[in-house]
RNA sequence: GGAGAGGUGGCUGAGUGGCCGAAAGCGGCGGUCUUGAAAACCGUUGAAGGUUUAUCCCUUCCAAGAGUUCGAAUCUCUUCCUCUCCGCCA
């Protein structure tokens, strides 16, 4: 949610940070809104005020033993006139709080025009990519090759998109998850963290999901309403929703591994094949809660702490900042690590690390304590994956293969896998 | 799943229709005292919003939602949550 203070100072402001997104946002609408919300609330509240003083004057009457009946016949239509009123505020707020909600986050300034990820910017590249000297296998090949990988069985025990994983290749997405969890621990300093999978829709309200994406979440309870999580990101962040947090327990680092579950609405027909793209699929997730004035510098270091597994697992990968268009709704700048993937011959996103800034915050009110001025101050919430471990197996399985489709496992996951270092055919 | 008890400010905890946004204690902040600190004492201390240069003032908030009433933390209904006991169970 954005800021509404901004809406009432510069609201011509905020229509050009919209128009970088694409968003036509109708300032006409929304300032004849507000000067109605004003005028009513002014009104409802000066009501209000009536209806106070006069019961308060009713009940000193009393006290006293007066006869209250005069002012009883003061009364007259004032109830039903505050009930009008309240009625017209309450659904004034609540067509102004739709607009609002709908709403992306505003970009950063560094943040390159364009309408969609081909417009995306490359920062850098780091590491090579592997050359072979003999016709590769993608990770479908691979995985089926080593009897590690059954779509069959996933679509029968569930449906497409689901997939069963056995032996060393099992095996092998259970390493990459502790061997990035134990990283971020021990050389990142975060804090290792579980949460519930299933979240309310308080919860993805805070973090951005709803109302706007419901398609892609999937609901396993009406009453209350639960949904599966999406990532880590939305329980871990919402630990700090109505909270007001101590100034020196800031930042919060949190990493968790969770299972991820999206329903892939809207992405029919694509990736169809192999592990890319998943209703279900093992995520690491980093979560950062900071002061204000922090979160820049937050941003750099927690992408850096994602690049670091990708260096210590030895893949080549690029990383892109998002443009305006393939900005996610809630970030207000997004760097997305890309890995190589030869059985694709192209990047493929791996991890996606983005600053929130106040946006989640105000949603989630989550606070902090401001020593200085005593009073409470919105933080700044941040997220990166670190990594997706489907898509990490993906590029392991695909970058370190050989000739006879083994599989070469990296020195820093070998301690992971007793000991083992290839897993042969 | 069955039976019962509850959800009040940063925390503990009073308050069962009328100056209650809420006693008291703890904690926090400021001060007195002290060489300094502690103790003691005094004062102060919730959030969101409106109006305002600012102060003032006003509105809303006692789990959430609806209702009764001139007036609700307090009464009624619904939902959610927590705790205790029983049952079941990884």
């Amino acid at each position: 949610m954005l800021d509404p203070h901004l809406f009432r100072t510069d609201i011509d402001a905020v229509q050009v940070q919209l128009k970088r997104r694409a968003v036509e946002f109708d300032v006409e609408r929304y300032t004849q809104l507000e000067k109605r919300r004003k005028a009513i609330q002014v009104k409802t509240q000066a009501l209000q005020n009536e209806k106070n003083v006069i019961s308060k004057s009713i009940g000193q009457a009393k006290a006293k033993g007066e006869d209250t009946q005069p002012i009883f016949d003061k009364i007259g239509g004032l109830g039903d006139e505050l009930k009008a009123a309240e009625v017209e505020l309450a659904q004034i707020q609540a067509d102004m709080l739709a607009i609002m909600e709908a709403l992306p986050n505003i970009l950063d300034a560094s943040v390159p025009a364009g309408k969609d990820e081909d417009e995306n910017i490359e920062l850098s590249q780091w590491g090579e990519k592997p050359q072979f000297d003999f016709e590769i296998k993608d990770h479908v090949d691979l995985g089926v090759l080593h009897q590690g990988m059954d779509f069959e069985t996933g679509a029968k025990i569930t449906s497409a998109r689901f997939v069963v994983l056995k032996g060393q290749i099992a095996r092998l997405q259970r390493a990459l998850i502790q061997f990035m969890l134990d990283t971020h621990i021990d050389e990142h300093g975060y804090d290792e963290t579980y949460v519930p999978f299933i979240v309310n829709a308080d919860s993805l309200y805070g973090t951005g999901q709803l109302p706007k994406f419901a398609d892609d979440l999937f609901k396993v309870s009406a009453e209350p309403d639960l949904y599966l999580i999406p990532t880590a990101e939305v329980p871990v962040t919402n630990i700090v929703r109505d909270e007001i947090l101590e100034a020196d327990s800031l930042p919060l680092k949190m990493v968790c591994h969770s299972p991820c579950f999206r329903s892939e609405a809207g992405a029919y027909g694509r990736d169809v094949r192999g592990l890319i793209r998943q209703h279900q699929f093992e995520k690491v997730e980093l979560v950062q809660i900071v002061k204000a004035d922090e979160s820049e510098q937050a941003h750099e270091a927690l992408t850096a702490d994602a690049e670091n597994i990708l260096q210590k697992l030895g893949l080549a990968y690029r990383k892109v900042l998002l443009c305006a268009g393939d900005t996610g709704f809630s970030s207000t700048k997004t760097y997305d690590l890309e890995v190589w993937l030869p059985g694709q011959d192209k990047f493929r996103e791996i991890s996606s690390c983005s600053n929130f800034k106040d946006f989640q915050a105000r949603r989630l009110k989550a606070r902090w304590r401001n020593p200085e001025t005593g009073k409470p101050e919105l933080v700044h919430t941040l997220n990166g994956s670190g990594l997706a471990a489907g898509r990490t197996l993906v590029a392991i399985l695909e970058n370190y293969q050989t000739v006879s489709g083994d599989i070469e496992i990296p020195k820093v996951l070998q301690s992971y896998m007793g000991g083992l270092t290839v897993i042969k055919v």
